[in-house]
DNA sequence: CTGACGTATCGACAACTGTCAATACGTCTT
DNA sequence: AAGACGTATTGACAGTTGTCGATACGTCAG
């Protein structure tokens, strides 16, 4: 998978048309957030500041496997960071990334 | 499916956690959204101010089957407006929709 | 070192998605 | 009325995705 923590630096999505490479780098940020358990998980982490992943199964109920592997795919495009602590592992968003996804798309 | 002309009015994404419903409302619409070919008609639309449905199977590459299908859904999301003028079907963004999604990522 | 415990990965499966050929539907022109 | 032409829908299929049980991996406590 092409790496897609690399900055969203392309021009304004309305500006002009995308080139293929940007529209396959944003799509893949996009559909990163485009589900419902993910964007629960990402709201529930910003809005606290951080979280730790042994209580986040319980949040958005649904099984701790489901959990760390939708964690892994927002860890995957840059809008969380992970930090272990411990055995626990503690989760905080980049607010830098949010940031660009809407730079980008206004 | 879920009506998803329905304005975002949920609180910030990053302010307090999503409610079920809002994040499967959300989560539908970015889902529009994230798919390479989807945003670059998106783009290709909001750049030029509107296009003619007959010129975007050339410039996405794709048959025009698929184009409408993935115009449908970008016009079910409310990210697209449709006007037919004679035989042609003509494209416009939603700027307020484009905003909205802005409003509740940030 | 070993057991306990939190987390990640694997394997499998059902559900969904993107794609296109074929076809149906609308609208204009003649 | 009929043909031409742009667009939408249908059907089918391969590829992807969300989910969870089972299992492996890491880290701490004793």
């Amino acid at each position: 998978m092409a790496d897609l923590h690399v900055p969203l630096c392309c021009p304004t999505v309305t500006s002009m048309p995308l080139a293929e490479d940007d529209a396959a780098l944003l799509a893949g940020i996009l559909k990163a957030l485009a589900d419902p358990v993910r964007i629960r998980l990402v709201s529930i982490i910003a809005s606290s500041g951080e979280a730790c992943a042994c209580d986040l199964p319980g949040l958005v109920d649904k099984s701790q496997p489901t959990v760390s592997h939708h964690l892994r795919q927002l860890v995957d495009v840059g809008i969380l960071e992970r930090e272990q602590r411990g055995k626990w592992a503690w989760f905080r968003v980049s607010s830098d990334r949010l940031g660009e996804i809407c730079a980008v798309l206004c």
